[in-house]
DNA sequence: TTTACGATGTTATACAGTAACATGTAGCCT
DNA sequence: AGGCTACATGTTACTGTATAACATCGTAAA
């Protein structure tokens, strides 16, 4: 899938859930898309900032928030940063892992091992917040 | 177990791997003891300032470090913070429940669940960094 | 047109974490 | 004892991450 065609599904995605991918939101969103694997927000933040002259932390994170509710996106809590989340209109169980040193993502289809732990999870009551995990560690190539 | 008990086990898992529980370090763990679930590091800085009087950043995240290097605490990144962890002399893979809501903490035994993830990853030549894998979410009786 | 609401701008500040260097302290070696 | 070494702690200053609070603007419905 090219950019535009992915802004396109992006935009629709959105507006099936009753949001609006405004000028704004879509310019943070392309700017997550330059990166290749994690992005943190000061990053997007500057490159704001070369687009538009001023933008303030507020600006950025707002718009990355928002891009987080509507499946766009993941936060990456151990990094504090953010990916792109591709399938964000198949909704199933992804597994995320990322590296730590180099920064890349890969994504897992991990339906059948995170059953087991939802199964556990639901026996004590307790409701995930995301489907999707991310995981932090050393990527093959990066393992020294 | 109680307290003293608590704090001799620590002192006696440091010291068997080269370490040392010193004074401070000690006394920064009894501080994250009289919390009940996720603590803060700053929240540990106050309590520790009006213990002694003057205290600054990094000595507490030193002990903090530590205290996690020893496995006698987790991070939780979603939530910048930190928590117990009880069984810390008997490695196993463990699932930690933190609800967003009230901050308390739930331990599972998931080594059964996660010997399947950590097949997944392993086949793609990943390496996770923690073998306790830290959740968040909502818990039973938050779930309202 | 007015109202209401969501999006964005703006300022200031709170919260989280670390670099770099100074000082202290305990054990070891000669 | 004296000095060396390694680790622990103190201190200052800073970088990075995130949000509160309020002002402004645009758009669409009443």
């Amino acid at each position: 899938m090219d950019k535009t065609a992915y802004l396109d599904a992006a935009r629709r995605h959105c507006e099936s859930r009753g949001c609006r991918l405004t000028e704004l939101r879509q310019q943070v969103l392309e700017l997550v898309l330059e990166h290749p694997g994690v992005v943190k927000a000061y990053q997007v933040l500057a490159d704001l900032q070369r687009q538009r002259g001023a933008a303030a932390p507020p600006t950025v994170y707002r718009a990355l928030d928002f891009l987080v509710e509507q499946g766009l996106l993941h936060k990456v809590d151990a990094l504090n940063g953010f990916i792109l989340c591709h399938h964000f209109d198949c909704p199933h169980d992804g597994l995320i892992l990322v590296c730590e040193r180099c920064g890349g993502v890969e994504e897992l289809d991990a339906t059948g091992c995170l059953s087991s732990l939802t199964d556990a999870m639901g026996k004590v009551g307790f409701t995930p917040r995301a489907q999707n995990l991310v995981l932090t560690g050393t990527c093959r190539s990066c393992q020294a």
